[in-house]
DNA sequence: CTGTTAGCGCGTTCAA
DNA sequence: TTGAACGCGCTAACAG
């Protein structure tokens, strides 16, 4: 049924390490005996087994990456950088979704070291000791996408979730903005969510602006809890000049709020965020954001872990990319 | 350093036979042996081999998955269907980017068949002479996942897309608009380029409105291109009063571009599409769609896989899921 | 209910 | 430059 490396070795009349050979691309092997092979690989139709030889190389050329959820667009941006970085060594992807969630991701981790993955590229959400233990059961190099570890042990590449935050509250303060509200993801979630959060705060607090409860509301990242929060914050008696979501698409859906109930952005209220997905260009007025390199930190993570598996030394392993101010439209200074 | 099926048979006092059966939760063992075993395995930290249990088995479970593009929002979509699904039934996913390149879909169909996948998801443009060949090659099963199959001999899942654009366009007919452009993706593409594109004339052939080959450009499903195609028909001298766009985001594109400028959708323009992305309900007005299930094309159709992989005998391997019109707002009757 | 024995398909010494 | 032999870690008969 199988054509095994066997049959070839009998067809072109050579021993089967000799055919191991030509397809490993082994240069000690007779031009023409490499021919002769290369021909009877063709006639039967001959498939090396990966699995077999993963067996006996300790090898499978494939990485793991477990991933919160690749319908969502800033993931599967990271997704897509990795994926080409990998093709571009000649690995294969395992993806896995979890969610963000705790016993999800450790399932996961464990299943792709029992499919001895070469290396783990997790996305995820907090990194907990559950984790490192599960990492360090492996011998197999691990890194954080877009993941931040608390400890700092782990190899990982990110942004400076805080730094981005605050630099785009920056912004509004320094267009006059002192009503400040915040759309947060959840606190538990250290990057997107506590980090950013921490950034508005520092903001504020350098800029002598008091810090109140009611212009910060906890979203889901999503569009309808951008609407939400806006819809509260546009309730108030005292509203917000300008909002600083956590993500674009929370963003979008603040603008929206904001037109829908007849007022204007940016004149009335400005928005701005984090993130620069794809859609804070596909709205009116156009999203001004901090960009953050979701595609780079993909392939920048996929990029160190090649490294980490080919036991290269590497100075740098918690790297930490830069976010860029991308001014758009929706933000100006307050109504006079 | 690695702790083998071997380790753990001699640390529980049995053979190696019996290890393998309580891994693999075989009843044919007695409570206090499994007991004992579970015992070892826990304090040797044995991890099965995934790789060795392939050889041996012939089975990896594991299902390669080619995809055009998973930062794409309508594949990451199906993508996740397809992940649930197979999660649920224990099968984990090697995803492979192909960007629709006939050599580039060959060559990972083969690869991922190299990897010994127990079946393969195939989601890409056209399947000419050369896919089938690389498929029948193979001894595992296939399916077409949002993708067609000209011959009609390969497993598949997906809509009626010319049926899809058809309703799309009638409504528009409906409303009474006689001056329906287009914004087709390439009519290389079977699925949502040509099939789109038939669907669109035979609308207004059944109205009896003549086709414009002006009225006609073809984009390549992003925002920008749109916006092109619609500034353009915005600049022909009698314009139309309704655009029908192959995708959500061309169809954004097109809102946007109107209203830039200073028309109004859809008191002026009328904006319909396929697809109901989840960008459809995040932009201003809400657009007229007619909805695709993504989801479920990903989903129905790794559960067709899992089928095909156990031999069950199915009835209708060929599956065109329902499409469905969702009226929100981007859609009024031409100005009188 | 449990153990023994063969392979699964290939990489890799070690000799020749 | 080539071949023979062993083993990677596990499943799957087959015995008992």
């Amino acid at each position: 049924m199988t054509v095994t490396i066997y049959d070839v070795a009998r067809e072109a009349g050579v021993s089967m390490a000799t055919v191991s050979r030509v397809v490993n691309n082994n240069p000690n092997v007779k031009p023409q005996t490499r021919k002769k092979v290369y021909e009877a690989i063709e006639r039967l139709g001959y498939r090396p087994n990966a699995v077999a030889r993963g067996l006996a190389s300790k090898k499978t050329t494939t990485v793991g990456v477990v991933i919160p959820d690749i319908a969502n667009a800033i993931f599967a941006e990271v997704a897509r950088g990795i994926e080409d970085i990998a093709n571009m060594y000649h690995y294969n992807i395992i993806l896995c979704n979890a969610d963000k969630r705790k016993d999800k991701e450790i399932r996961v981790i464990n299943t792709l070291l029992e499919k001895q993955v070469d290396g783990l590229l997790f996305m995820g959400g907090a990194v907990t000791d559950d984790h490192v233990l599960a990492f360090k059961t492996s011998n197999v190099p691990i890194v954080l996408c877009a993941t931040t570890d608390e400890k700092g042990v782990i190899p990982s590449v990110d942004i400076d979730h805080e730094a981005a935050a605050f630099d785009a509250v920056n912004l509004l303060i320094a267009e006059g903005h002192r009503s400040i509200a915040m759309i947060s993801g959840t606190l538990q979630d250290p990057a997107n969510g506590y980090a950013r959060f921490q950034g508005y705060k520092r903001a504020l607090e350098q800029a002598g602006i008091a810090y109140r409860e009611d212009y910060v509301r906890v979203g889901n990242y999503r569009y309808e809890s951008g609407i939400d929060a806006t819809s509260y914050f546009l309730g108030l008696s005292d509203r917000p000049t300008a909002i600083f979501a956590a993500t674009d698409e929370m963003a979008i859906g603040a603008v929206h709020c904001i037109q829908d109930s007849g007022l204007s952005v940016p004149d009335d209220v400005s928005v701005i965020s984090v993130d620069n997905s794809r859609i804070s260009s596909m709205v009116r007025p156009l999203l001004t954001t901090v960009a953050q390199p979701m595609y780079d930190i993909g392939a920048v993570s996929m990029r160190l872990l090649t490294k980490l598996m080919k036991k290269e030394t590497v100075e740098n392993a918690k790297v930490t990319l830069p976010h860029e101010l991308i001014v758009r439209r929706s933000v100006a200074g307050p109504k006079a």
